[in-house]
DNA sequence: GTTGAACAGTAAGACATCGAAGTATTCGAG
DNA sequence: CTCGAATACTTCGATGTCTTACTGTTCAAC
């Protein structure tokens, strides 16, 4: 798992990561943050140490995205289970509620959105339909499919939440400026980009 | 979890984002990705027709962060899988060759590293010694505490697989220029520091 | 009709984690 | 010297999740 670089939650295992002092990984576009201030670059520092031959330098960013995930995850968890919601419970919920006019969408396509084997979404939509979130229906044009919809209630769980799920993720971006924010994101979508992740750019 | 701004891996769910047009989040310091290029834009555009009175901007940095994330771990696992290591084995492995000259470490001081319970730690070094990688000894001045070495074989994986590891981070964030992975560096690291991870700064 | 692909649900299995309880050891107070 | 508290690790039991493989339907093409 995380090379100590990141932090670990359960399931995955991680990123190791560490990285000597060239690349200056600690540089800060937005100013105020300077190397050897956080527990990545005591990773890098081990590692410089260690071994000096080798930059180590992607670490220190493979490693700070890591733990930005994983400190980001556990604030929008603590967000939702104080609204007796699970965050993949939300998940389910606010793609059905974003992704059609009518809060509807099959099996298929909610798998793919979160990203889970049918086996596993099935199991996570026959907990909804036990909370009286969601609807589970056979398709009346196509007896293989089944289309989940959003119950009433299911939509005001979403109506209600949204408003507070961004809250709390402002409130956890408030360390950066509305430039830095902008300027993050740009990096991290060139980044995605490169990865392959979804479009051309 | 990941509110299909995410993806979405074994273990833990996640981030539920979406944002409007405004704050224009795909803006881009480095230059070369325009909004809409990446499915966090694509959810974010949801949400902005589903409700445009809600500025879903955080989701916008919420999402790519997890994506990201998630993105750079699989490429890690696969680079340590191909070499018949499990990433929390390099993991625990690269902790202690660098967090000491003797390359030893107690087992608290484990767990703390690799941030999961003692238990878990018990776990994993019971499949390391299982594999002939780390060594496991009472402390001869303590013996409630059980030290943590590696062996020859497991220093050898270590000095083996970092320099293939490294490239391999390397090679994914290959999309991004010398500065702009310090800026991404920088500004993770504000990100970081403002949400209490570690130091000062 | 027959055949094969698509879709959802079920079953079985593998894992990893956590918390609580248990064991051993050490240290300090009286 | 003895007893109790604190420390360190391990064991055990309960959860929770995911994945793969298989099954049964349904649909579409030939």
């Amino acid at each position: 798992m995380n090379d100590t670089l990141t932090n670990e939650p359960p399931g995955n295992d991680t990123l190791a990561n560490g990285t000597p002092a060239n690349g200056t990984p600690a540089n800060n576009t937005a100013g105020d943050c300077a190397p050897g201030n956080d527990a990545v670059d005591q990773i890098l520092g081990q590692w410089a140490r260690a071994r000096p031959d080798v930059d180590c330098s992607p670490m220190g960013v493979a490693g700070r995205i890591s733990r930005a995930s994983r400190l980001m995850e556990k604030g929008i968890k603590e967000y939702f289970t104080g609204h007796d919601l699970e965050p993949w419970e939300f998940d389910v919920l606010a793609t059905l509620f974003r992704s059609s006019s009518d809060h509807r969408l099959c099996m298929s396509d909610l798998a793919t959105a979160a990203m889970v084997s049918s086996a596993a979404l099935t199991n996570r939509v026959d907990r909804l339909v036990a909370r009286g979130l969601v609807h589970r229906e056979v398709s009346p044009t196509n007896r293989r499919m089944v289309l989940i919809t959003l119950t009433d209630e299911g939509r005001a769980v979403v109506d209600t939440l949204l408003e507070g799920h961004v809250a709390n993720e402002e409130r956890m971006l408030s360390g950066l400026t509305a430039e830095d924010r902008e300027r993050l994101s740009g990096l991290l979508c060139k980044l995605l980009s490169s990865l392959g992740d979804v479009g051309s750019c």
